[in-house]
RNA sequence: GGAGAGAUGGCCGAGUGGUCGAAGGCGCUCCCCUGCUAAGGGAGUAUAGGCUCAAAAAGCUUAUCGAGGGUUCGAAUCCCUCUCUCUCCGCCA
């Protein structure tokens, strides 16, 4: 969420920035709004300290025995008056909110202008494709040529997108999360966290996957009492008591601090978690339709960084780096390319994207996304620290993946495929599969 | 799932209709005193808004005692709904 302050103070500036990523802000309705709201707020303001004078009179008149009757018939008309500006103060206030919820963050003045992924920029590469003397065949393929993998009965259990890893495979998609795990908490410095995978709505707000990207969660209904009816705010009623299935571990573990002021001292917080993500993937048929690139359902290893706004944009290239290492260390070429501002994610100020190299699609694929969110998240999660004159003040959030496991998966399945149809295990991954060096058919 | 207890500021804790944004304590900050330490004395110490203001400073003002609603001139205090925590019983990986 955008400090108001700011769009109060220059509102062309901030809707000059967001047409940038290609979000018209709604600038006549929010001014219009401001404007009704100025008046109401203080006419409302202005009433209440009415009332509250006079009951302050009131009450004293009673304590001194006086009758006070006069001083009752005075408010008599203010109540109706009030609850009238009240309602009407508060319906403005939730079109404003309405309208800050539904605008995206500000880029930060490094991030290129661009419409598309077309206008992203490539900052650096890392390792050289390998060169292939036998046709490169895709991961589907050489999976289901091991007898590893098994598309077609996860269709029949629960439909399209989702998959089926055997025997080896399983284990070598085993393998890959406790490794990422394992180097970012004894090199890179992160805590280990278990966490919930269904989330509520708050959360999910908090994060910015809500109330604008709905579409793309699994959302879980609670049988509740119907019947009881719970008085208040009738448009959040089912938001609120369903849950969702996260669609990334960066929801709950960003929400640690929801609602939170931390002490200075423990900053910064690193967490990283090892959890599924369930996406609806609503808007995407026809892409990526084949194998397992794209799923309702892949594991992630996330990397969560909480911090202070002066070295948020420091963690953002540590954070990077902490999840090319991985791919560094299975020697898989990928490329980290800079989002452009109509590419960025709804919450991100800026985005690298680490893309790996897939040889038989002759293409970089997307494996990981690092983002500095800054205050944009931690304003909508009321996530504060103590700073160095004792005051609250909002932290700054990272996020990426390090990595997505199941796109490493088939990076792996593609750069180390043999002749044969065999994989090789890259030797970081070799211990945690029991030393097995290669995965071919039985 | 059943029964009961509870939720107040950074923390502990008082407060059952009227100068209560909230006693007292702890903690923290500043000052004084004591040669240092310890002890003592004094002052201060919530958050988010709004308005005035070019801005800062300042002033005025509103809201907030788990959340939302209600009663009332006036609610931390009374009523309703919900959430969470704790204890006991049941069930369970």
């Amino acid at each position: 969420m955008l400090d108001i302050q700011l769009l109060r103070s220059d509102v062309e500036h901030v809707a000059r920035l967001l047409a940038t990523r290609g979000y018209a802000f709604p600038m006549a309705e929010f001014t219009a709004l401001e404007a009704e709201r100025k008046i109401l707020q203080t006419l409302t303001q202005e009433l209440q300290a009415r009332r509250n004078a006079a009951s302050k009179q009131i009450g004293n008149a009673k304590s001194r025995g006086e009758n006070v009757s006069a001083l009752l018939e005075e408010v008599a008309n203010l109540g109706d008056e009030l609850k009238q500006a009240e309602a009407q103060l508060d319906q403005i206030q939730t079109a404003l909110q309405h309208i800050l919820l539904q605008t995206p963050n500000l880029p930060h003045d490094s991030v290129p202008r661009g419409k598309s992924e077309a206008d992203n920029v490539e900052v650096r590469r890392w390792g050289a494709p390998r060169s292939f003397d036998f046709p490169v065949r895709d991961h589907v393929t050489i999976g289901e040529g091991l007898g590893l993998l098994d598309l077609q009965t996860a269709a029949k259990i629960s439909g399209t997108r989702f998959s089926l890893l055997k025997g080896g495979l399983a284990l070598l998609h085993r393998a890959l999360s406790q490794f990422m795990l394992d180097i970012h908490t004894r090199k890179h410095g992160y805590d280990e966290t278990y966490v919930p995978y269904l989330v509520n709505a708050e959360s999910l707000r908090g994060t910015g996957q809500l109330p604008k990207f709905k579409e793309d969660l699994f959302e879980v209904l609670r049988k509740k009492n119907e019947a009881a009816p719970h008085p208040g705010n009738i448009a959040f009623e089912l938001e609120d008591d369903s849950l969702y299935l996260i669609p990334t571990g960066e929801v709950p573990l960003t929400n640690v601090v929801q609602d939170r002021i931390v002490p200075l001292e423990s900053l910064p917080i690193k967490l990283t978690a090892h959890t599924p993500c369930f996406r609806s993937e609503a808007g995407s048929y026809g892409r990526d339709t084949r194998g397992i690139i794209r799923q309702h359902q892949f594991e992630k290893v996330e990397l969560v960084q909480i911090v202070h706004p002066h070295h948020s944009y420091d963690a953002l290239e540590a954070l990077t780096g902490h999840a090319e290492k991985i791919l560094q260390k299975l020697e898989l070429p990928y490329r980290v390319m800079l989002l452009c501002t109509g590419d960025m994610g709804f919450s991100a100020a800026k985005t690298y994207d680490i893309e790996v190299w897939l040889p038989e699609q002759k293409a970089y694929r997307e494996v990981s996304s690092c983002s500095n969110c800054e205050s944009f998240q931690a304003r909508r999660m009321q996530a504060r620290f103590r700073n160095e004159k004792g005051k609250p003040e909002l932290l700054h959030t990272l996020n990426g993946s390090g990595l997505a496991v199941g796109r490493t998966l088939v990076a792996i399945l593609e750069n180390f495929q043999n002749a044969d149809g065999s994989i090789s295990i890259p030797e970081v991954l070799q211990p945690y599969m029991g030393g097995l060096a290669c995965l071919r058919r039985k």
